[in-house]
RNA sequence: GCCCAUGUGGCUCAGGGGUAGAGCACACCCUUGGUAAGGGUGAGGUCGUGAGUUCGAGUCUCACCAUGGGCUCCA
């Protein structure tokens, strides 16, 4: 046999007389690597490799040890099967199912007849610590596939054994099995040398599941659990979870009296003045882009014959979703979209390929009924309002929509000052109208403007609406839980459904090409996320109380009480706190409202005419006049800036207390 | 809709079969205090709702409602 190369990250080749394993290779560097060694990355793979794999001649190797961060992968790998033989040792009834790594962790489904309880999750934990202990070998076998199917039936393991046969119909003759002690599940690894080198785990939480995701198949319970290379990070991740749950828009909405919810509105959030202000200069804020970018605001009614719903599609496609009501032996229903009442305008009157594009925007108030399980605070709710606009154009100037949307959705992101989001491009569904021509158009004018923008995005097969496929743009919550915001829809079978139309320069009639967009999305759910991305500190322009006024004694309040009016003439939403309080415990109560600007008024300030300000960051300038200061904030304010004009110009170290904030 | 958990004054939470507690917030009084909580007094709860077990139920059981974490869904 010819000798065998593998070549190192610096370069450097070893030789070996056989295929060797990347354990191998490990021990031919050194005992300390081989020892550590929990993977491989092999040059052109995105998967972390089995340290069992043998690497063929001329493959570049670099070898994971728990300094790199891939070695995660291959430690929770192996702690989801740690997890299942704790669960099997404790209750040997329990079947395994599957057990995936994800983000910062892993989950095991098993089918159990009995309920995990949080106690459970306590016994599990103490059960995998003891195992780990035992630090067992991690052995790998190759067995023949009708082994596999016979021994995992035989021992009652139905869904293993239906995974297995499923790779069988794939053409599979032999599949892995991984054993640690007497336990072994199928796998494909990688997995650690032995279990011992899993030094951190902590089993999470617990939740219901389905059987392959589908709702009819079989309930299971799914453990979620992580691990860490040590104990350190598991705390730093568990330090940081409880740090993002202080930011919950949920707990922020509340603790800064933005919106509440009642039970007798599910799903129906309350604005509260504060709240109703942001959501009242976001839809100024995009009013400003409408008019720049050429779209003319509607207003169009909340409820509608259940007719037009049957002409859209959406009754046969989304009436589960739907709010009806029957009125003088009619059916009616509250509006879940704005599109079918657009169309209906659009025909009002008649169209000449000059009218055309016809952007038309609407704050209308939608409701959707969503299932009792799947709302969550301002994110999921069954009343909203959406930056919705539908632009009608002809099929020529479909690419400079396109195009002139994302150059809106850049401009308004960057004011917010959010620049990571995602676009997923979602193709035709199963369940949808139209022509497969059609949906090939409409798909393809959307990659076309993605590519030509040199926009990155992923493709969702078959996750677009029944009518079109769309963008989704996509951002995190403080938990990382992606949430739609922005949208773009393309389609061509509403336009055809409600017969619309434009006169053409020949004279003919032709149909237009209907476009969904929206920008923030519903205003519900951007509120939520946008308090979660800037963890209630909203810029100025946003802040729903931008200048809190403190008095230090009630010799101020004459002065305090002209100077709100000052502010408030200027455009600026400003307070007085009059209360006798002292200073301090003014300044903490406007600061835990994450209030922007503290305006502190003192005898020193009404002899000079001056005021001494505090940012929320601590920071003060003294003595300054009052017109200048008005006039900056007022300009900070207008221009929508993220960060405080006096952000460099203050003249204080004073750090603040961030511990209670 | 499904699985699990939770529900005690406005908020955050304690109490776990013998008849309701704290802190904050709120009201009033004293205090006029210069950059994150001055002091006192007081009001406020049929313990999510409804049934059941019990001499007696925030406390145990069941159902329902809502919320939280997931699953499924999200035109």
């Amino acid at each position: 046999m010819s000798s065998v190369h593998i070549i190192l990250p610096d370069n450097s080749i070893k030789t070996f007389n056989h295929e060797p394993t990347i354990l191998e290779v490990a021990q031919s560097i050194g005992p300390r690597l081989a020892k550590d060694t929990l993977g491989g990355q092999i040059e052109g793979e995105n998967e972390i490799s089995d340290l069992r794999r043998k690497l063929k001649d001329g493959s570049r190797l670099k070898i994971i040890t728990t300094k790199d961060p891939e070695s995660l992968e291959v430690i929770r790998h192996s702690s989801a099967h740690l997890m299942a033989q704790a669960v099997q040792e404790i209750w040997p009834d329990v079947k395994v199912t599957i057990g995936p790594v994800i983000d910062n962790g892993f989950y095991y489904d098993f089918d159990s007849p009995r309920t995990f309880s949080p106690e459970d999750l306590e016994k599990i934990e103490r059960k995998m610590v003891e195992l780990l202990a035992r630090n067992e070998d991690v052995i790998r076998e190759d067995w023949p596939i009708d082994r596999a199917i016979e021994t995992f039936e035989k021992m009652g393991e139905r869904f293993k054994a239906e995974i297995i046969r499923d790779l069988a119909a794939k053409g599979e003759t032999t599949v892995g099995i991984y054993k640690q002690g007497s336990w072994f599940d199928l796998c494909r690894g990688p997995h650690v040398q032995r279990i011992g080198q899993i030094k951190a785990v902590k089993v999470l939480s617990l939740a219901g599941a389905y059987w392959r995701g589908d709702e009819n198949n079989a309930q299971l319970q799914r453990i979620y659990a992580t691990a860490f290379n040590d104990k350190k990070d598991l705390e730093e991740y568990l330090h940081n979870l409880e740090e993002a749950k202080k930011r919950d828009h949920r707990k922020l909405g509340k603790d800064l009296g933005l919106f509440y919810f009642h039970p007798f509105s599910p799903g129906g959030p309350f604005f509260a003045p504060k709240g109703a202000a942001i959501y009242n200069q976001l839809q100024v804020f995009v009013r400003e882009k409408y008019k720049k970018y050429g779209y003319e605001e509607v207003i169009t009614p909340q409820v509608f014959d259940v007719e037009l719903f049957h002409r859209s599609g959406h009754y046969e496609n989304y009436r589960e979703n739907m709010y009806f009501s029957r009125i003088e032996e009619k059916d009616f229903s509250l509006k879940p979209m704005n599109c079918p009442g657009h169309c209906l305008l659009y025909q009002a009157e008649r169209k000449s390929y000059r009218d055309l594009p016809w952007r038309v925007a609407d704050f209308g108030r939608l409701h959707r009924y969503e299932r009792s399980g799947v709302m969550h605070g301002l994110n999921r709710v069954r009343t909203f309002c959406q930056d919705d606009a539908h632009i009608f154009c002809r099929m020529d100037q479909l690419q400079d929509e396109i195009a002139s949307f994302v150059t809106m959705l850049n401009e308004i992101y960057h004011t917010l000052g959010m620049y990571n989001y995602v676009i997923y491009l979602s193709t035709r569904p199963p369940k949808r109208m139209g022509s497969d021509e059609v949906w090939d158009r409409s798909e393809n004018a959307l990659k076309d403007a993605l590519t030509s923008l040199q926009l990155p995005f992923t493709i969702n097969a078959g996750d677009g609406a029944f009518y079109g496929p769309k963008l989704d743009i996509m951002f995190v919550d403080a938990l990382k839980r992606p949430w739609q915001l922005g949208t773009l829809q393309v389609d061509f079978n509403l336009p055809r459904a409600f017969e619309l139309s434009y006169v053409g320069e020949d004279n003919k009639d032709h149909q237009p090409v209907m476009l969904h967009r929206a920008i923030l999305g519903s205003l519900e759910r951007f509120i939520g996320v946008y308090l979660e991305h800037t963890a209630g500190h909203l810029p100025l322009w946003l802040a729903p109380q931008q200048v809190s006024l403190l008095t230090v004694t009630d010799r101020q309040l004459d002065y305090g009480r002209q100077l709100e009016n000052r502010f408030k003439d200027a455009g600026l939403r400003a307070a007085l706190d009059l209360r006798s309080e002292k200073l301090g415990y003014k300044i903490r109560e406007a600061q835990l409202q994450k209030i922007p600007y503290m305006v502190i008024l003192g005898d020193k300030e009404l002899e000079s005419q001056t005021v001494s300000i505090r940012l929320k960051n601590g920071k003060t300038v003294d003595s300054l006049p009052i017109q200048e200061f008005i006039e900056k904030i007022a300009l900070e304010s207008k221009e929508r800036r993220l960060e405080s004009v006096f952000h460099a110009a203050t003249n204080s170290n004073q750090e603040a207390n961030n511990s209670s904030i």
